[in-house]
DNA sequence: TTGTATGCGTTATCAC
DNA sequence: GTGATAACGCATACAA
């Protein structure tokens, strides 16, 4: 049986009182009891009770971090990179995928899912506005946003300048002289912020390169993975002009696209030059290597820990966003010099 | 406030065993009483604490997972499936890195860490067999082994028959002709049991070719990443009898020794035939797409999660060892007809 | 500086 | 079948 702090106690002639102040390193213990407890805990390979810490304090030390699916690459190395940021300020992190569920989003944002176990919750939404503001109202449970960024200041949150980054790997292919600028990734419904911020800036650039915006060569994408990147990308090259450039909302999605231009027997870049956005690890082995928006993913991960640990500090204190820095990186997809692993 | 037990218990004019009863489905409750107090949960959206249920039953209802590195694609594509077969039976899953740390894992596995919150641990371990057997010796934190076959009968286990999976992909590329067939995973360390077991299949399939055991084709990597196949495939092409097919341990590995290949005017299968071990997603659109050896990761999941939940029911029941199905998928990098996405 | 006593919200043990 | 109450292990208000 686990020992406890009555049985360091009783082992160390003291009082609970004076373990528990050693344990939790309460300043004003003399050196003398400190040692005598501290033997007590050696000997008796004592522990503390974090769920006993728990019930007591209300506060359980872990953050629960949710994203669609884990094995979707950007959302694995995010989670790597917040699991460590977590770690280096206390935290544990629990990882809920939602699937692509509204509801699965819903429990778990109003704690409906009945496991109020965490302290805070990372965020990387496809909800609607509507409903987030909504169950906010339910739930005092702190909350940050990850890659959403149109919460006009309701909300913590860390992301890129959405419409900028569309915007300036649309400009590249502009500047590489392509005419014909597909996207790959626009969403039907006007609430996923995400998306709809990187149509804006695919149009804007198109229309700053006056370039027609062809409503066409927009083509949605249900989810972001390599499969629905692949579709889009064959319906794309069957279109009587077929584009000579596809811009992809995720690198996941350019990994598909690229996939089916050589299934259709044409070669990347020379017949279609295609740029992603994430910078995911995948893109600088491929074949060729993807021209990419990069976004400093440990940025991200350490603001929003960082942003969740104020919040849980103080519910009642201003939301701030952080915008994460973004940077264009040409790699041979789009002709670039570059090589894979430079 | 969140209203508790006694809440719903005054509302309802019960006594807080009853309301207890009803929450927790017992069934030996009158219909009369149990519509009383639903309506009052009803009314007071009272939902139970996890906490103070953990700190009386001693069951948290979390599982950890814990995995070298989460953003490594077959790590995630395993967590995903087994937060989603965790949470068919009502786990949820924390997930920790060890980053191929040693002490961390010992940390880990010994409680060290101090923050015993969950039921039982799903570890992929890099550990030693040594050191593993003298840490459950001083915990007995209910635990399955994913990954490694070698603890004879001493704990619960679910992997493939690593020796056969190694020897499959390597008569593969026997079959295929090629003569110079070199290995990419090898480890120094003797307790590593999966990279041994690889080894030992490798040089077994070469032994049934007639095939003799160069030792400068047995290559190590430290880890099992793209950047450590790179590496590794570099220095195997520029050996002065360049190898005509490569075995990686991982697909991991795999990608990086394809890209290698090209970088060095090579092509593959052409010049070097190219199989790695996972079936992660990348490899299936990939260029070449990369043949492999597929493990079922649904099935390790489903297994892995119903081992540990009835070694926390049971821990004195017998350790069983679950061994996975697997199968060489030919796909473009060993010639096969197969394309990326069949 | 240290000891004593209470309560966090739940489940389980006893009675009835 | 239901009610009163102790206990899970810890942190802290209050006393000393």
């Amino acid at each position: 049986m686990a020992a406890t702090l009555r049985d360091v106690a009783e082992r160390a002639q003291v009082s609970v009182r004076t373990v528990s102040n050693v344990v939790s390193g309460y300043e004003h213990v003399s050196e003398r009891m400190r040692q005598r407890v501290n033997a007590a805990i050696e000997e008796l390979d004592y522990r503390p009770n974090p769920v006993a810490r728990t019930l007591r304090t209300g506060r359980t030390g872990v953050l629960a971090l949710v994203v669609p699916e884990i094995d979707v690459p950007y959302f694995a190395e995010l989670a790597r990179e917040i699991i460590n940021a977590a770690a280096a300020v206390g935290y544990r992190v629990m990882i809920d995928q939602t699937g692509h569920d509204h509801e699965r989003e819903k429990e778990l944002l109003t704690g409906a899912d009945r496991t109020m176990l965490f302290d805070g919750v990372l965020f990387s939404p496809l909800v609607t506005k509507a409903e987030l503001l909504e169950m906010n109202a339910r739930t005092s449970m702190p909350l940050v946003l990850l890659g959403e960024h149109e919460f006009d200041g309701r909300y913590d949150h860390v992301a890129i300048d959405n419409v900028r980054a569309a915007r300036d790997a649309v400009d590249h292919l502009v500047a590489l002289g392509r005419t014909r600028i597909a996207a790959i990734g626009a969403q039907p419904l006007e609430d996923y912020a995400t998306p709809q911020q990187r149509t804006a800036g695919y149009e804007r650039a198109l229309e700053a390169a006056g370039l027609e915006v062809d409503s066409r060569y927009l083509h949605p994408a249900a989810h972001y993975r390599r499969a629905d990147g692949y579709d889009a990308a064959s319906a794309l090259l069957a279109l009587p002009e077929r584009p000579d450039a596809i811009f992809c909302y995720s690198d996941l999605l350019a990994m598909g696209a690229m996939r089916a231009v050589f299934d259709a027997g044409l070669s990347v870049p020379e017949d279609v030059a295609i740029i992603g956005i994430d910078d995911i690890e995948e893109g600088r082995y491929s074949r060729p290597s993807l021209s990419t928006v990069s976004l400093d993913t440990p940025f991200i991960a350490h603001h929003a820990v960082a942003r969740i640990a104020e919040r849980i500090a103080d519910p009642e204190a201003p939301a701030i966003e952080v915008v994460a820095p973004h940077a264009v990186v040409a790699r041979e997809s789009t002709g670039g010099g570059d090589r894979a692993l430079r």
